[in-house]
RNA sequence: GGCGGCAUAGCCAAGUGGUAAGGCAGAGGUCUGCAAAACCUCCAUUCUCCGGUUCAAAUCCGGAUGCCGCCUCCA
């Protein structure tokens, strides 16, 4: 398959270096919050990339850290009088509660900053030994940037660019503005470990360069995060690694877009965001995983209301197709009535697109669209009554289904049971719409009762207010059944 | 100011040289007491604008305009 590679600024023709084995690093959360929309899409993407690696056959280990000590969580720590490394936990449980609702899978390994405080001072040692770092006077130890000649080749900058923006702030014992923290030394009251610097704790970037050389070894297949991530994280992260090492982090960067909010970039300081848990009171999880995959994951995803329910329609679509296909392969006595081959032509072709749109750097999007081409060719086939019947017919569902059940297994949709998925769903979008299902079965029951009596303008009248309340009405061989319009 | 990205129908959105996927909405039809669902048909001679390269450009190059991101914590 081809992946863009941020570092290269092309697709590339991805492999793993080792045989058939993909080694992969991904950064993951600091816990000091619950996850917002914008956590959701990074992990679903790298969540849809392991799940495709692994259908195309190759094995993938899979790492994603949990920062757990930082300047964030000390800060929140602080104000909610809590202690920090119990902050951590809480929001990592909180974490796991929210991707899995997300049916994100577990990483292979999830590694916390705070359980590799050896690993951080080993690359510390390194680098000053090498001359790439130094300790100061206070305790703390900086990266000396000018030392790593590569520095800014990930993010494209040069170091007189940086230098323009650089600040110190007061306190720092930096050599260089743009010089930044490997260990940070303890102010009172916070957190430390004893380290050969002094007490104090590690810096933000440190983590990662010391996890993942030990969890997966360097240089790394794929290093994936959000884009905000390639500076300063990653370029620092590279600084490190690579100063320390002499060998490459990583041969494929991986960066995923962002989430706007109506158009805008959603961040904590615009206090915009919407947490994983907010959205998940007025959707169903799978609407927003959905969602998130209707782009390409490189492109900035605007979420909206309006994005939001087409994707429920989207769903409700595909759901009903999957409970109409299963209820009709469910048949019996078949016919010998020959599929037109220009049918098979055409699912044959959707398989093969599907196939090519995940190849080419991982194009939910254009995936998505070939869902539909099974949808209706289904829903043409049970229209027709000459081949309704038939085990072309049968069989054509029967592999639709498969097609579903595979593609949905690597974008991680479409395996809920078909009638408890469209049943969520309506309670769902009832409730959004403030529908009170028990009046609607009210006037749903007196329709029945017109129509029975052959009072059509009635039932009309009924079904018209319905129908104003946002409840479509359908008559159906089973009795009357409603959805939300 | 420096670096980078994007601009495709009413809306969402694929498409990096060969003549515009898909979805939502909308129109007509089949079905239906009427509807809904499903299915069929229609819905961008055109891809922000202006130049250029080419037999051929939404796709490449130059310019303009607009929007967005990074450069500071951030997925």
């Amino acid at each position: 398959m081809q992946l863009y590679n941020t570092a290269t600024r092309r697709k590339e023709d991805f492999a793993p270096l080792e045989d058939n084995h993909v080694r992969m690093y991904v950064c993951g959360i600091t816990a000091y919050d619950y996850c917002h929309i914008g956590h959701a899409r990074s992990a679903v993407v790298f969540d849809v990339l392991v799940r495709h690696l692994r259908h195309l056959g190759m094995k993938v280990t899979f790492v994603r850290n949990f920062t757990d000590i930082d300047d964030k969580i000390i800060n929140r720590a602080n104000e909610l009088g809590e202690d920090p490394a119990a902050l951590a936990e809480r929001f990592i449980q909180a974490f796991y509660e929210d991707m899995d609702r997300l049916n994100i899978l577990r990483a292979d390994l999830e590694p916390k900053a705070t359980e590799h405080i050896q690993e951080m001072f080993a690359v510390t040692r390194e680098l000053i030994a090498k001359g790439h770092a130094y300790p100061t006077p206070s305790g703390d130890v900086y990266f000396r940037v000018r030392s790593f000649a590569g520095y800014g080749k990930l993010s494209g900058r040069s170091l007189d660019d940086l230098q323009a923006g650089a600040r110190v702030a007061p306190g720092e014992e930096k050599e260089d503005p743009l010089d930044f923290a490997l260990w940070k030394a303890a102010k009172p009251g916070e957190p430390f470990w004893e380290s050969p610097w002094g007490p104090g704790r590690p810096g933000w970037h440190l983590e990662c360069s010391a996890m993942s050389d030990k969890h997966l070894g360097l240089p790394l297949d794929i290093h994936g995060g959000g884009q905000d991530l390639v500076f300063p994280h990653h370029e620092n992260e590279i600084a490190q690694s690579e100063a320390a090492s002499g060998k490459d982090l990583a041969r494929f960067w991986v960066h995923n877009g962002f989430v706007q909010v109506n158009a805008e970039k959603m961040s904590k300081s615009l206090g915009n965001f919407s947490t994983i848990r907010d959205i998940l009171a007025d959707y169903l999880p799978e609407t927003l995983r959905f969602f998130l995959l209707t782009k390409h994951y490189r492109s900035p995803v605007d979420f909206t209301p309006e994005n939001m329910e087409e994707a429920e329609k989207n769903l409700r679509r595909i759901y009903q197709a999957k409970a109409d296909m299963a209820a009709a392969v469910g048949g019996t006595k078949w016919s010998k009535t020959p599929l037109p081959a220009e049918l098979l032509d055409e699912l044959a072709a959707a398989e093969a697109d599907w196939a090519k749109a995940m190849d080419d750097d991982l194009n939910s999007a254009a995936a998505l669209g070939h869902v539909f081409t099974l949808v209706r060719l289904a829903g043409r086939v049970a229209e027709d009554k000459a081949l309704r019947k038939s085990e072309g017919a049968r069989d054509l569902w029967a592999r639709c289904l498969r097609d579903l059940d595979v593609w949905g297994n690597v974008l991680g949709l479409f395996s809920a049971d078909p009638a408890v998925f469209l049943a969520d769903l309506k309670a769902v979008r009832a409730r959004r719409k403030g529908i009170d299902p028990a009046q609607v079965e009210t006037l749903l029951a007196a329709r029945q009762e017109a129509r029975k009596a052959k009072d059509f303008a009635r039932s009309d009248a009924l079904r018209d207010e319905l129908l104003n309340m946002g409840v479509e009405v359908k008559d159906t061989p089973t009795g009357p059944a409603w959805d939300v319009a």
